[in-house]
DNA sequence: TGGTTATAATTGTCTTGCTTATTATAAGCT
DNA sequence: AGCTTATAATAAGCAAGACAATTATAACCA
């Protein structure tokens, strides 16, 4: 019957912690008007504009549908614009809108409070060690044989 | 400027461990027709059969519109049922149907695999480590006071 | 040149999560 | 008993993910 211990089941402790990141973000960023995943597309193009939605969705690791519908809510608030690309027909390039600087300084402390608080009596060699074995893990599961997706 | 080192930001490889987690069960258990979060539903409901609603969705600590859907789709499906408590009319009970055993068994050699995929190359102090990590954090994510949040 | 293959973006559909609001019923107080 | 407050469940609406399918355009190759 291995009695498997659920409240150290790490797969849902680890969704716990994320969500528990996420909604407090969210909560708290309200007022702004963005959430947490809207502001990390920003922050990406903060460091390059005028990237292509596939490399922009490449970056972000998330699927170009998702941030397709990111970046339409994103447009529709005016925090960032898509503009053809002159040499190729299909794509469209991401600009932000000069509007966006002061909001993304407010939520970049807010994101530092957050981290702040989430890591509070944690020492500098535990979080280090944190990060470390979490991109550990990430390594791990995207190296899986992915038999059942057809990327190639 | 703070330049920020967005590849050890942890709040976001947090969710891409979890994201990754996820997708990848959700996946491999596509079969079964069951997702993570409807697996763990059920794993609750078999350590203690006929919880209340609220009670379930307390443990699991999701909302109750959260789970009240999650339940939707699980009893579409046959493998629970509501059925209304004859003390309190506003009370449903639910308990998992007798077809639930062989699909959860399944599911929990999918858990076990991923687990330990995901955690390849990581030894026992690390793993408990991990854990010990994130239930700090969840603890302290837990007791922030939330001054925009109507829960008392 | 023309046909096939590959790629960019979008649309449709599903699940999970949240918040807010509504409905039905219990419980508690005067 | 009757009024108020609290609680259980659901409904409605939104965001973020995923996957599959479609459309438009490029690129390649014969």
């Amino acid at each position: 019957m291995e009695r498997e211990n659920l409240d150290r089941n790490f797969g849902f402790i680890l969704n716990d912690v994320s969500r528990l990141m996420r909604t407090t973000f969210d909560r708290r960023a309200k007022s702004i008007g963005l959430t947490r995943s809207q502001w990390w597309v920003l922050t990406h193009l903060y460091r390059r504009d005028g990237l292509v939605q596939a490399e922009l969705a490449e970056i972000l690791e998330i699927e170009r549908p998702t941030l397709g519908r990111l970046l339409d809510r994103l447009e529709a608030k005016g925090w960032l614009r898509r503009e053809p690309d002159p040499n190729d027909r299909r794509v469209k390039r991401v600009y932000l809108t000069d509007e966006v600087k002061p909001a993304m300084k407010s939520l970049r402390r807010i994101a530092a409070d957050l981290r702040q608080q989430a890591l509070d009596g944690l020492n500098e060699k535990e979080r280090e060690h944190l990060v470390d074995i979490l991109i550990h893990m990430k390594t791990n599961l995207l190296n899986l044989p992915v038999i059942d997706k057809n990327k190639t």
